[in-house]
RNA sequence: GCUGCUGUAGCUCAGUGGUAGAGCACUUCCUUGGUAAGGAAGAGGUCAUGGGUUCAAGUCCCAUCAGCAGCUCCA
């Protein structure tokens, strides 16, 4: 007899054979029909077979999962992403599966296929599963050894399989499979039972991939879908990202006048309209005021520095591609950093076009003293190099840092003035991939909210402590408040990181001490760290559940080394100063793009760039609107009066349209009594007041930054999309 | 950067080789109103750009630019 615990430690006898599906008929039918797959410790199993396969333990800790656990939904997917794969090879045989995981929301399966999948073949595909599902033909596990595993994948033509096997897979001696029907597929598992267990499906949409995520590699083409155990569940699911449609920041921001992109200024360069870069302003005042409270001093730096500089820092070297490339002012700079970029390259080039290079530097202007076309490469790299540093070479400044990291430096500085708190909205470029651009959310010109802080050893978990606060402070001001933070470490098997192993740690263990005393979530992650030192990033969530990475706090005991930062200590001796490079909102176009969504495009009354509109029942009542206007003006909102000859209804329509947080609808009546109609654009109309009455409310409402309408998503939120492909080898 | 899709009026879009369209927005006129659209008239286009095929191209082909989705990247 098997004995198996239950989660509330009951013990149950079981035949030795017995799988989890046998355990809950045990315990009764209607469990058995209701249970997907089980969980053995922190493993989730296939409910169908026998215990004893996945573990040795006695008596088995067995947690049966039904359709309600979330765990089943991975395991549901991943099932279906075995059905598409099956639909899709019956109508395309030549098709060669790659991977299938789960993912948040659903699952996809990518596919080396000559046929160009589009969005059209999916109702084929689709009714395909529908008839795979009705069959709810089991899914059977079996395991074989290497070669026979390999020969199978073989025979079947899947040689991207037989490829991973070889490769990824090289350590495992038995490989598991899946068999529902004609489709075998090289899988970990588990599963759900049958076919049937699939209430709801729906492909999503067909998109490029890399085979294993290498951009050098084999192009794919990945099919996303989703699946649930009820319909109900899925239009849920398809209702918010029609909700999160809605919400796009690009959409709004066209229709609300926020901002524009375009070509002719250039991609990823943002422009703030007038009502944007009034949203933009109130939160760069907002944070001024709290910073300057709290010890920061601002100061400014140019848009452009030396390409030395950031050599010293060590971005320019790290960084060059997604860099703008440096300005010369030399004629021929350009041409001589190419020539140095090809020759530091390792193919060798060929030698008449190095001779065209040199002649076209020469038309140019460029003279270097002992410069020989049979030199060795080591030696012109030298002459070249030589000639660059004797000319200006600037870079559109990429970041902030190594500015402030000259502020520093401008004079001696004593322990007595540390930490030294300097902060810039400095705009920063950097050079995006074409790809990778979205609307604000990621930009080449970006403003980030920056500041450094030079502290002692001694103060950096304080000073550390503090920036925390801040970011808490400041996503709170703005109605956030569902986040966690990400500490990203190094990759201790990288070699990419800058910095001593001593300093490495140290910062490591300081960021760690305070997020541990700070009782935020967190959690750490190894190989998402900077190249030079760890971070602490905000990680928030949106009121649909949406993750956005906005603030961070980064440790920096690099950059003082290469900047040769000193301060004078108590005891008369030259002391390094650490940094912490910090920004509670990341920068000003992401935050605002984030914003815009978060609030779908009505901000609160502290926020809104129109607080209040003016409607005047008829031209007769404008003199009136007009006086109204001056007094909230001088008040200190921001108004707005709609004197066009239309009706007020129209009137209305238009300001509830365009968000306005309020109106004020004033017609004689009001006049007569210096009052208005005041409506919320939510609640409609609260009647006439005085307006006295009425500015001595809206004063509060933006004094508490009061955050109000806010929806909160229904749906539990997807757990952050994971890199890890479950249920793959 | 890669793969795929898209580009027509300020916005959203229709137009499948034969005279450039609609709704909203805009302008003017009428209407002077009490909490989500009053009526009429008008103006607005090098159909992303450049080549090509054709008697004829918004429509077919090629290139470029830009946008979207996903991948890869993100100091």
């Amino acid at each position: 007899m098997l004995q198996v615990q239950l989660p509330d430690g009951k013990i149950l006898e079981c035949a030795d054979n017995a799988s989890a599906m046998d355990v809950a008929m045990q315990i009764g039918p209607r469990l058995a029909k209701a249970t997907v797959a089980a969980r053995i410790g922190d493993r989730t199993v296939d409910a169908t077979r026998p215990l004893t396969t996945f573990t040795d333990q006695r008596p088995v800790p067995l947690r049966l999962l039904t359709d309600r656990d979330p765990e089943s939904l991975d395991v549901l997917r991943h099932s279906c992403a075995h059905v598409m794969a099956r639909a899709v090879m019956r109508l395309f045989p030549d098709v060669s599966l790659a991977f299938g995981p789960t993912i948040a929301g659903g699952y996809y399966y990518d596919f080396d296929l000559k046929h160009k999948l589009s969005e059209d073949d999916f109702a084929a595909i689709e009714a395909e599963m529908a008839k795979i599902v009705g069959q709810e033909e089991p899914f059977e596990q079996f395991s074989l050894g290497r070669p026979e595993a390999t020969q199978l994948c073989s025979d079947l033509k899947q040689s991207l399989k037989v490829e991973h096997i070889q490769t990824g897979l090289a350590e495992h001696e038995q490989l598991g499979f899946y068999r529902q029907g004609e489709f075998v597929d090289l899988c970990r598992g588990p599963h759900i039972p049958h076919a049937g267990y699939i209430k709801a499906f729906k492909l999503m949409s067909v998109a490029g991939a890399y085979w294993k995520g290498d951009a050098a590699g084999r192009q794919l083409q990945r099919v996303y879908g989703t699946a649930w155990f009820s319909p109900k569940d899925q239009q849920a699911y398809l209702d918010q990202i029609e909700e999160a449609r809605r919400r796009d920041h690009r959409v709004l921001g066209k229709k609300l006048g926020l901002f524009h992109i375009t070509p002719d200024v250039g991609q990823g360069l943002c422009l703030w309209l007038p009502k944007g870069a009034r949203i933009r302003v109130l939160l760069e005042e907002f944070l001024r005021n709290e910073l300057l409270q709290r010890g920061y001093q601002p100061v400014y730096s140019p848009h452009l520095g030396r390409v030395e500089l950031y050599e010293t820092s060590g971005h320019f070297p790290y960084y060059r591609d997604s860099q703008f490339p440096p300005l010369f002012t030399a004629q021929a700079g350009g041409l001589v950093d190419a020539w140095i970029e090809m020759l530091k390259k390792d193919e060798p080039l060929a030698e008449d076009a190095e001779a065209r290079l040199f002649q076209a530097a020469q038309v140019l202007g460029v003279e270097i003293e002992g410069f020989d076309l049979s030199l060795a490469k080591d030696e012109k790299l030298k002459l070249l190099n030589q000639w660059q540093r004797q000319h200006e070479r600037y870079l559109v400044k990429p970041m902030n840092c190594p500015h402030h990291a000259q502020i520093f430096k401008a004079q001696p500085r004593s322990y007595k003035q540390l930490p030294l708190r300097l902060f810039e909205f400095g705009t920063v470029y950097r050079y995006e991939q074409t790809g990778e651009l979205n609307g604000m959310l990621r930009v080449r010109g970006l403003t980030q909210d920056d500041a450094h802080i030079f502290c002692t050893d001694d103060q950096v978990e304080e000073e550390f402590r503090n920036t925390i606060e801040l970011t808490k402070f400041v996503l709170k001001s703005v109605g956030l408040s569902d986040y966690r933070v990400q500490l990203s470490l190094r990759d201790p098997n990288s070699n990419k990181y800058v910095g001593s192993e001593e300093n490495w740690s140290r910062a490591e263990a300081a960021l760690r001490k305070v997020l541990e005393e700070s009782g935020l979530e967190f959690h750490a992650r190894e190989g998402e760290a900077a190249f030079y030192g760890p971070k602490a990033d905000f990680m928030v969530r949106d009121c649909i559940g949406r993750q956005w990475q906005l603030g961070t706090v980064q440790l920096d005991y690099n950059l003082p080394e290469r900047f040769q930062l000193e301060y004078v200590g108590a005891d008369n001796k030259m002391h390094r100063p650490v940094m912490i490079h910090r920004a509670p909102f990341g920068s000003m176009e992401r935050f605002c793009g984030m914003l815009i969504e978060h609030f779908a495009g009505a901000f609160p009354l502290w926020l809104a760039p129109e607080q209040i509109r003016i409607l005047p029942l008829s031209e007769k009542s404008n003199d009136y609107a007009l006086q109204l206007e001056k007094e909230l003006t001088d008040a200190g909102f921001r108004v707005t009066t709609d004197l066009r000859g239309a009706k007020v209804q129209a009137k209305i329509r238009d300001a509830q349209v365009e968000l306005i947080p309020y109106m004020a609808v004033v017609g004689p009546k009001e006049a007569e009594t210096h009052s208005a109609a005041l409506r919320d654009r939510l609640q409609g109309d609260l009647g006439a007041m005085p307006v006295s009455e009425m500015i001595a409310k809206l004063t509060e409402e933006v004094r508490e930054r009061s955050i109000r309408h806010v929806v909160k998503s229904e749906l539990p939120t997807a757990e952050e999309t994971s890199k890890e492909v479950a249920n793959e080898y």
